[in-house]
DNA sequence: TTGACTGTATTATGGGACTAATACACTTTC
DNA sequence: GAAAGTGTATTAGTCCCATAATACAGTCAA
């Protein structure tokens, strides 16, 4: 059963789309694997105490985009193969780097700056416990 | 007069936000200085293709930061400090760098790999006539 | 002074995100 | 078989973002 322990929702982006990546970074990860069961809506909505419908959105746009698969009265279960993770890998990746170096470019930040800022900020926010 | 010429809106993200950005990312960026004048809400309305509502709001919370002056029937002009620019940017690195490092930690990536995606990308995506 | 432009304010409308309350069909488990 | 839990669907309501259409008061330049 998928773990939501770590899932820590953020206002400024719908919660729909926090819990689409949440489940997309785990699978990336590895923490999220191929078969593995996912809350049912019901159970999920109430542990992070919002609508079943907007969970349910989430699940069926993971569902549109065939990593998971739902089947009435079943639990949904992951559906990954490498290929997928890959891809989702990329595209994830993808995003993320276009959008803080889109970012720090607008601020003027140098790339060797950029690298530099990231690198303490990571160390200074790290658990110790990361081989990082 | 400050120019809209590099704006360009993505969606996702509420467009009175992104005007809010560009400005505070060019005064940071010192592109836009302290006294600039800024364009009326309607020429930029039109420039942009939106509702000049939609530009007063983000006028109106850029007045509420301190960052601009606005009189009835006069344009609005830039009032900036060094004190503000380094609040500034100390607050928009804050806020674009520990995004892009909880995101990539979410994946599993490690500080050295994300430095080196970082790197890569920012290189491939360059003008070119960049010193970085 | 006059006309064009400015900032500001108001009301109305539509769409997306989210909540709320149900309802129904199916699976699983005892 | 029955009860509990599951996925799925529908309708209604609220709030924010954005549009649309005005209106009014102040500045600026010819």
């Amino acid at each position: 059963m998928i773990s939501f322990e770590t899932f820590k929702p953020t206002d400024g982006t719908p919660i729909y789309l926090q819990i689409l990546l949440y489940i997309k970074r785990g699978a990336v990860a590895g923490t999220i694997r191929d078969g593995d069961e996912l809350p049912s809506r019901r159970v999920l909505s109430a542990l992070l105490g919002i609508n079943p419908n907007t969970v349910q959105k989430a699940f069926h746009m993971l569902e549109e985009d065939d990593l998971i698969e739902s089947q009435t009265g079943a639990k949904s279960v992951m559906k990954l193969s490498e290929e997928k993770i890959v891809k989702l890998r990329e595209d994830l990746l993808s995003d993320d780097i276009r959008s803080i170096t889109e970012s720090l470019r607008q601020m003027g930040i140098s790339r060797d700056e950029a690298l530099r800022l990231i690198a303490k900020f990571w160390e200074d926010t790290g658990t110790g416990t990361d081989i990082d």
